[in-house]
DNA sequence: CCTGACTCTGACAACGTTGTCCATGTCTTG
DNA sequence: CAAGACATGGACAACGTTGTCAGAGTCAGG
């Protein structure tokens, strides 16, 4: 910049007002400044910029795996919404490790981000509060923070499930099946909540052989659902509780001598193309994504210090075929 | 800082020394700073130290689009290895827009990322040489850059369609379609190639209206291939070109009254359950992005100034039946 | 007791920008 | 023509850190 200013013969602010088209400069001025840049290929520093003036036009967003078919969408929405304010993105994916998730979020904070926006792999975020105090507006997404009381934007878990497991019900279904992952992540917790009240909402009983909650290997979602479909009183039809048990259930289920209902939550690519086609409860990847970006960006503008929100948005339900299997009399 | 270093009774200099972990520090005074740090909740600032030392220790990542489930993997593989040098890792969508691309490009340049990983939206990047001289490591991934010698990591695209072709030949087709995206993308003028040379390699012709390039909307795929299968020497089998001809391919052809033999470039999670099961030539996505981030460390790390290289990946076959339907004879 | 070597520590400048404030020159108006 | 208003430009400090260098203290050996 002094470089700049000197091959223009201006003075060093003046360089500073032409690069941030502040008004105040003959064009004449502006010209030859502009020239010089050109000449020079200079480029502003923004690290230097930001230090000054204190805002670093970026977020931080940290996930579970940018690769997942549920998450990347989500990002891409986050990013969407941070361009259109003139942010940068950081991404990082935590693997569901609370203390990758923790380096993560301070690394971004040690890059004094203006905002950041978390899928919570921890269950205690207390360590974030110095920083929320400090100024860094925070948004949690797809499970709330843990003791920390912060904007959260959810999916409506619960309310996506009774869905599904009314419209197994309402084709007949009695006696239905839940396999879920582990208990600890609170949007498995919420289904599986989803799940028992539909079947208590429609008078019907829950056998514990009925649900399984936990990891969601291919290997033990298949063994929950043998154990499910050999009891002495075995489902008829299944809800599946994300998309990778949805996907072993097809694949155990296409075994089978007769088919079973099936109903998936989240929704994939082609599931209209398998056969039967495979009715889901999906959720709004690019919505939690859009909105929680959205209040992010809401509260740097201004409402900072509003109490924070809950925001719940609504599963959909896309009847496909698999949900309306009959249960065999 | 100055707070901490008052605090502590200590000098500026010695916080830093501190915070960094330099020896040469009294474990006494160490442990007086430590307590300071903890009660003011002090943390460095990066920009600061960044502004300083001349490396930010971030890279940035421009692709078509983060939510793509073939750029998803390859994003998270950039990710890993960034974390492994330390790195954080910018990201962000062009869209497949030139201008939009090189907003995003020289954003991360004014951020003075270390290096730059570039999927290509535009055909001349010209425009990052003098960030290139001024020392932003710059690799470009599945496609080359335009009119400017930079290292590029690429998959073996004609060598993939190759094999796929050579697949179909193999199970008794003559007469094989090709649908493509449009040929001004690399990719795709590649897959043409190696679509031309194994029909060529196998003593076969090659009619105009078994092959199409242009945008791969469903509506445009699904005319192209209705001519190819309905003019006077219709073809017995497909290559699809990208995952989305191939969906769009799957939709028509399970509509035909017997089935064509197809082969997809790009695998797609649950082509193993559709009936056929899609044969697919496969991409190495992570491979893709892990190489592109290794190589562009190991620029970082030293070997600056050497010879722009290009990297081809394999592209592999995988057999699962859609490709093994014998030509109606 | 002095010297030299060594270990810690701190003052200061620098990184590349922007905000503040003042100086200069020009124009308008009474 | 004088005086004030306005337009333009520049000097300087500051943002929060680190690199350089030199000063202060400690210790061992002569």
């Amino acid at each position: 910049m002094k470089d700049v200013a000197a091959r223009a013969g201006v003075g060093l602010k003046t360089v500073s007002r032409v690069v941030n088209e502040e008004a105040g400069v003959t064009p004449d001025t502006v010209a030859r400044v502009q020239a010089a840049i050109e000449a020079l290929g200079f480029r502003r520093n923004d690290s230097a910029r930001l230090l000054r003036t204190r805002r670093t036009s970026s977020i931080g967003l940290v996930l579970e795996d940018l690769a997942d078919p549920f998450y990347a969408p989500l990002s891409r929405a986050v990013e969407d919404v941070a361009r259109a304010h003139g942010a940068l993105l950081f991404t990082g994916s935590s693997a569901e490790d609370p203390r990758r998730e923790q380096e993560l979020v301070l690394a971004f904070c040690a890059r004094r981000v203006d905002g950041l926006i978390v899928v919570p792999a921890s269950d205690d975020h207390r360590y974030l509060s110095p920083e929320i105090e400090a100024g860094v507006a925070t948004v949690f997404v797809d499970r709330p923070a843990g003791r920390l009381d912060a904007d959260v934007v959810l999916t409506d878990n619960a309310g996506g499930v009774r869905d599904g497991v009314a419209h197994l019900i309402a084709h007949g279904h009695r006696r239905i099946g839940f396999i879920g992952d582990q208990p600890g992540i609170h949007t498995a917790a919420e289904r599986l909540r989803g799940y028992r009240e539909a079947m208590a909402a429609a008078g019907l009983p829950v056998r514990d052989d009925w649900y399984a909650m936990g990891p969601t290997t291919p290997d033990r979602v298949r063994a929950s659902l043998d154990h499910m479909l050999s009891g002495p009183e075995p489902v008829t039809a299944l809800l599946a509780g994300n998309n990778r048990v949805t996907v072993t259930a097809v694949r155990v289920l296409s075994g089978l001598p007769r088919p079973i209902a099936l109903v998936g939550f989240d929704d994939f690519e082609l599931a209209d193309l398998l056969s039967p086609p495979v009715t889901v409860v999906a959720q709004d990847a690019p919505g939690l994504g859009r909105t929680a970006a959205q209040l992010l960006f809401r509260r740097l503008d201004g409402m900072a210090s509003d109490a924070p929100t809950r925001t719940e948005l609504p599963a959909r339900l896309i009847p496909r075929g698999s949900g309306e299997i009959p249960p065999a009399s």
